[in-house]
DNA sequence: CCGCCGAGTTGATATAGATCAGGAGCGATA
DNA sequence: TATCGCTCCTGATCTATATCAACTCGGCGG
């Protein structure tokens, strides 16, 4: 059942880059055809550049997006103009899905750096969706995994928890892209990061501190090092434990 | 297109209760025949009692489930212990969504007084919604409603936004379904809405007094009586401008 | 190469909300 | 009706994190 990546065509090839949008295609038994008529649906936008908006509060919902190289952070401005962002995308990872409800995006969509994206036309997925049986668990698995990813983030958790959780979080997805789980650079800025935690800046930056005090991880402006991947999971490991 | 709700088949009917799961039927062209076959799907269960489960972490996933009449709360005890209440479900909400992805359930769900549910088995539903549009279309809706809720509640907003955003919520959904939105009795004790709002008990509490003091509610125990609607809408503003 | 500017860090202080402690109301049980 | 056992409320403190303020560093334009 299962279709090797390299048996992908071309453009939803580009758009898999190893990531949930592969799950979204591979595992469950979608043959060539099948493949093909999603990737015909695929059109490919960028690039975009660091500040560029991928859409914005308000815009007409057409299309899913999944990032194919760069990184996307969604976020809002409340009506007090403080800043929340929702979540960083990395390449691979679906954008919009809680745009489908209302027909309109809710939040912005902002390139954190040189980012290309495929544009994955709703209606259309959703045709090809109620034909291919394994593409419609898939997407509806997506959005399952969002919903719970979105809850861990809603939880009442410390300071360090959520931090730990976040560095966790991205090793994690490096990892499943087959980049190191243990070095990496953020794309975001901690302003960025204290707003996704619900944290000041300066918390931020003084959590990261403690952690390189207690040899946790190795840390300089946007390069990260992680030293103790197993005690970094034990830090979270609460907030973790509702995600799945 | 459109089907009033009297055409609804039995159980189906039963299953919708003035709901989101009447929106997940009618409003998409799904026309007798299509109905028939959901109906088909649906099986009830209960009546439930005060603090009975209707799925534990951990139970392998099965169906989705939609209230049909009382309420219920699903919620986390992570490994500290502390419990996480992830949401209250009205008749007619959908319980379970976020146990698609990994095929088991993350929360446990308990009903919170008196409670009868439909049993949807989640494969026939898919299967279903593969032949339907308007049924893949509806559930795609609701999954994607969830995503937006979820994230407005992990956002960053103080004790009074958050507990004025969930009596406006209640209200907003009493009135969908035909009850007052001005006063009602709540399910759901102190602790609960606590741990739902990442607040303290005694926080609630006290943000109730200053509510009631402001003559925003009247508020004894359990009932709630919203006097100024205008100005609870105007605090949590912010916070349902996530929302869509 | 210099000087500027925004990002990040670090320290001092403030505060929203947690925690601790006690008490009041209310329903269930006998 | 008395007593238990909750849930809820209220006051007194405490604390995690925010806020305010100053400084450092690195990149970029001129």
């Amino acid at each position: 059942m299962s279709t090797p990546q390299a048996e992908l065509p071309q453009r939803l090839r580009e758009a898999c880059a190893a990531c949930s949008l592969k799950e979204l295609c591979l595992p469950r038994g979608l043959d060539g055809p099948d493949l093909m008529r999603l990737d015909t649906l695929v059109e490919r936008r960028g690039p975009l550049h660091e500040g560029d908006h991928l859409f914005r509060v308000g815009d007409s919902f057409q299309a899913l997006y999944a990032v194919r190289a760069g990184s996307c952070k969604t976020y809002t401005v409340d009506s007090e103009g403080r800043e929340h962002v929702l979540g960083f995308h990395l390449p691979g990872e679906l954008l919009g899905l809680d745009a489908i409800y209302p027909g309109r995006h809710l939040c912005n969509a902002q390139a954190l750096d040189t980012a290309v994206v495929c544009v994955l036309p709703y209606e259309q997925v959703s045709d090809l969706a109620g034909q291919i049986g394994g593409l419609r668990a898939q997407l509806m698995r997506l959005m399952s995994k969002d919903i719970a990813d979105t809850a861990a983030l809603a939880g009442d958790f410390t300071a360090e928890e959520r931090l730990a959780a976040f560095l966790n979080g991205l090793s994690e997805r490096f990892r499943q892209r087959g980049y190191s789980p243990v070095e990496f650079q953020l794309a975001m800025s901690r302003r960025d990061i204290a707003n996704y935690l619900r944290l000041a800046t300066e918390t931020v930056s003084r959590v990261f501190a403690r952690f390189e005090n207690d040899g946790l991880i190795a840390v300089n402006r946007r390069s990260v090092r992680l030293l103790d991947l197993p005690r970094l999971r034990r830090l979270c490991a609460a907030m973790t434990g509702m995600q799945g």
